[in-house]
DNA sequence: TTACAGTGTTTGAACGTTCAAAGAATTAGG
DNA sequence: CCTAATTCTTTGAACGTTCAAACACTGTAA
């Protein structure tokens, strides 16, 4: 709950300029349109979300098809709770399979079924062309580069 | 549900040159990590979700601390729902009032409480000092413009 | 060998968001 | 006027995410 803790005095907060107040506001509105104007088009499609769609591409990439669930985790930047269910859900639909690794019985992999293979493939198109239409349509190619240097600070931990 | 449609052709597919790739995976980075940081540090804070810090620091900025509904779904870039159970919560913690408008009887204007103002007033501080350490102190300040620009063009409709 | 810390994964409840539906008040057109 | 379309807001169920807790297995070190 509420802790009113050490918090610096108002007079020795360092403000928002002008044009970082105007970048925040635009960011901010990114990450509130971004994410849902793809879980509204991949709904669309197919009933699926934008991280689940991520998922089912890195496997689609991965020899066999197959990856250890803390490998997606690090890579899609799910926590494992979050991954757990998801592929719980991908499972239910008989795109994913689980099966416990040989040689670490606690970890499990998570393989693409054909079905989910195909899936993957059927909406590849339509995904990159949505990419490029809310994104990179928009932006000329210095500042996809431009993108490219601040997300990668904006993400860095 | 799943509509196997008009789909492009896989071969005429644009598919993604690889420095857009590279914006791809790290914006990516940013839509998952960016809003779960700010929920986290003010959660923490004062549970409370960056949303409704947003929505709280609107009406602080308003005359009479006090919005139509509309107006902050718009401002803020919420659904009307989303905005309605939001501002639900709020009330219930006693920082927000709900009162018809007296011209028009549809609309509901938000008020902020003076708790809830307070609340705004203590917090914002360290909120400032998040998105500074968050974003801000990552970029150069040519970067920040070039934020603004690429982000307003993301989020354009 | 046993104990203990660390790693990989799952579980279920609580929470915030979405979605479709609805109600209430206003506006526009005939 | 009267009706129909539109606007503003809410509701509740379904869904995805978070969080804390748990469990099983591995590695380590006494």
């Amino acid at each position: 709950m509420a802790d009113s803790q050490p918090l610096p005095d108002t007079a020795d907060v360092a403000w928002l300029t002008e044009s970082e107040q105007e970048a925040w506001r635009q960011l901010l509105r990114v990450l509130l349109r971004l994410p849902s104007a793809f879980d509204g088009l991949l709904r669309q499609a197919d009933d699926l979300v934008l991280v689940e769609y991520n998922v089912m591409a890195f496997l689609s990439e991965a020899p066999g098809r197959s990856l250890k669930m803390t490998a997606i985790a690090a890579e899609a930047d799910l926590s494992p709770s979050r991954l757990s269910h998801l592929i719980g859900r991908l499972e239910k639909r008989g795109w994913v399979l689980r099966h416990p690794a040989t040689d670490d019985k606690r970890v499990i992999m998570a393989t693409l079924t054909a079905e989910g293979y195909a899936s993957v493939q059927r909406l590849a198109p339509r995904h990159v062309r949505d990419v490029r239409e809310l994104v990179f349509d928009r932006l000329t190619a210095e500042q996809v580069d431009q993108l490219s240097r601040i997300a990668a600070a904006i993400a860095a931990r």
